[in-house]
DNA sequence: AGAGGTACCTGGCAGC
DNA sequence: TGCTGCCAGGTACCTC
């Protein structure tokens, strides 16, 4: 999917055509997504007026005074905007209209994605409740992420990835995150100094804020709000890099497998 | 409670 | 050209 640098690229990208819009209609071609869209969305949103574009974690928000309409992207979606005459493709599952110009469509081909609706707080709906942190903020320091590690011992990479300890790393920038801290995937989380966590934050928080300004990583189909591609594919230091040499020792960069994901790493600078 | 595996779905590509 | 098998940016849910 989309990690969180392309979400944040999407809501920086579409915020500005969204803000102070009226619902007016909502189209939904397939309602099949990892769950249905609710049938009530039209009725619910129909001439609410967006009064904010958020993202937190992976999700985006766009919220109304009722209302807050959550879209997740999965592992293939995008949502740009376009007009409305466009003819939709055959991915195009749902168009979001808000007057006879503007409409933001989503697509996905592999429907992994949600749209959802609630009009509850969002910090006691059930997909927000447990995530963790925002990688960006202060909140996401050396000292919360030693305090969770210290007491596990899974590999580091799988920790990072856990949506319920720091949200938004998903798997090209978790490699990329530890080659740039100088951490072996597999490590184990409880056998690594304090020092290298302090190292590993600030990596993950570089990492994701240069993919956010390269508008984030096109791999075979992610584009932005206003369906461009990124630009970040072009700085991956290791990540579909396997075989090729490490751009600071030249030793050959590694692919294994950890928990049916790949990970890339340099065997000399990741220990 | 934590860790690991499975499921959801389509498209692109390598290899035969 | 066409088939098969594998791989892909996520994450809720299940079992152990």
């Amino acid at each position: 999917m989309p990690e969180l640098p392309e979400v944040e690229t999407t809501c920086r990208g579409i915020r500005p055509h969204l803000l102070g819009k009226t619902f007016q209609q909502i189209i939904v071609r397939n309602a099949k997504l990892r769950w249905p869209i609710p049938q009530d969305i039209h009725q619910q949103l129909h001439n609410e007026k967006i009064i904010s574009v958020e993202r937190r974690a992976k999700y985006l928000l766009l919220k109304t005074k009722m209302h807050t309409l959550i879209i997740h992207l999965g592992m293939s979606g995008s949502l740009y905007i376009t007009d409305p005459n466009t003819p939709p493709e055959k991915h195009d599952h749902v168009d979001f209209l808000f007057n006879k110009k503007i409409c933001l469509r989503y697509t996905d081909p592999r429907r992994f994605g949600a749209i959802l609706i609630t009009d509850q707080d969002l910090t006691k709906h059930p997909l927000f409740i447990k995530l963790g942190v925002e990688p960006l903020t202060s909140d996401f320091n050396a000292d919360y992420l030693y305090q969770h590690a210290k007491s596990r011992g899974i590999a580091i990479k799988n920790f990072i990835m856990n949506s319920h300890i720091v949200t938004g790393i998903g798997n090209i920038y978790a490699s990329e995150a530890l080659f740039l801290a100088g951490i072996h995937p597999t490590r184990a989380t409880n056998r690594i100094a304090k020092s290298r966590y302090t190292k590993l934050t600030s990596a993950i928080k570089t990492v994701l804020e240069k993919a956010i300004l390269a508008g984030g990583t096109t791999l075979r189909d992610f584009v932005n709000g206003e369906k461009k591609p990124g630009y970040f594919s072009q700085q991956l230091q290791v990540y579909g890099r396997e075989g090729e040499t490490c751009g600071h020792c030249k030793t050959i960069i590694k692919k294994i497998v950890q928990g049916q994901r790949s990970s890339f790493y340099c065997p000399r600078c990741q220990r």
